[in-house]
DNA sequence: CCTCAAACCTGGAAGC
DNA sequence: TGCTTCCAGGTTTGAG
């Protein structure tokens, strides 16, 4: 389940090898992975044909490709969502739901061929970017860029997502002061993209878990200093992971080249049921909320006086 | 505006 | 062995 740290290593994979490079002809194998796209699966195809890759972008667990058309390539991995840059050749995945061949700038598009006609001795250039999807939580489409509150460019659908905690311009008293005003759990607030994003169930679990917070913890409860601690936590377990080559422990998350990336030997609280908390020995406790798990530690993390969920 | 929960999916694991 | 149920969970949508 790709999160911030998970989706940043995707895109810093994927740089070398579409930047500067020409979109062919795409092909969708599964409308519901461009379901969001309104306009259709031919629409999309036909925004990004021939279209020139001028960059990486990311924000939260949100990934976009600029183009030279001005639009945007937004995806998001969903659960199970997999960027693979292959050569064209390659055997298709399992689960594979959109194929984006690219060709260096400037090289002639490849003549139109069924797949078992093409040249064995692919040009080295020929590469095809793929999105491979599972359980179809994920999907991609072709958006408009509008100004950010910095004035860099933002896809249109995602200006109700909040910066994330590695984002340089993220700006911790007024995440604090909105804290504040919620009433609601800490950890339902972590999880809301517009006040923080790129946090999902696992660095939330950790986070808290390094902040000494139970999951339930009132927001109007916590300090400056309470704030400062969680979101301190988050960078720190975000840039272990991120330090790691990315992640964790699902087999179905694999980075830009195939890897499955490793990073649940960090974890101390996420997917630790009845083992000793790394602090104090105490048994990690799973509890369920919002039809998902939370980990955490009876002793360092104890249940709050007014609770919230 | 805020809060909350249902719905969307698939396949591996666990239970029977 | 084979069937059923549970479980993973980010985001959108809409009700209250």
């Amino acid at each position: 389940m790709p999160e911030l740290p998970e989706v940043e290593v995707v895109r810093r994979g994927l740089e070398r090898w579409v930047t500067g490079r020409a979109i062919g002809a795409v092909t969708v194998l599964h409308p519901r992975s461009v379901r969001r796209h309104v306009p259709g699966p031919e629409d999309f195809a036909g925004r990004l044909a021939g279209r020139l890759v001028t960059g990486t972008h990311r924000r939260g667990k949100y990934l976009w490709l600029t183009l030279d058309s001005g639009d945007a390539l937004l995806a998001h991995l969903g659960m199970s969502g997999q960027l693979l840059v292959q050569p064209p050749a390659q055997a298709a995945e399992r689960h594979l739901r959109v194929r984006l061949p690219l060709r260096a700038a400037g090289a002639k598009p490849a003549p139109a061929a069924a797949p078992a006609e093409r040249p064995a001795a692919a040009p080295a250039d020929a590469v095809e970017l793929r999105f491979v999807d599972q359980r179809t939580f994920g999907h991609l489409l072709v958006d408009t860029l509008v100004p950010d509150d910095a004035g860099r460019g933002l896809p249109s659908l995602i200006r109700h997502i909040a910066r994330d905690p590695l984002d340089p311009a993220f700006d911790d008293e007024a995440f604090a002061a909105a804290l504040r005003r919620r009433r609601t759990g800490v950890k339902r607030a972590l999880l809301d993209q517009s006040l923080i994003s790129g946090v999902g169930n696992i660095y939330a679990d950790e986070a808290l878990w390094r902040a000494r917070l139970h999951w339930t913890q009132p927001t109007e409860t916590l300090d400056r200093e309470r704030v400062a601690a969680v979101l301190a936590a988050a960078r720190e377990v975000m840039r272990a992971a991120l330090a790691e080559g990315g992640t964790s422990f699902d087999s179905l998350y694999v980075n830009v080249n195939g890897e499955s990336g490793y990073f649940a030997r960090g974890l101390r609280a996420y997917g630790r049921r009845d083992e000793p908390c790394e602090r104090c020995g105490t048994p990690i406790r799973r509890e369920v909320f919002m039809n998902r798990s939370s980990f955490s530690c009876p002793t360092c993390q104890p249940t709050p006086d007014g609770a919230r969920f």
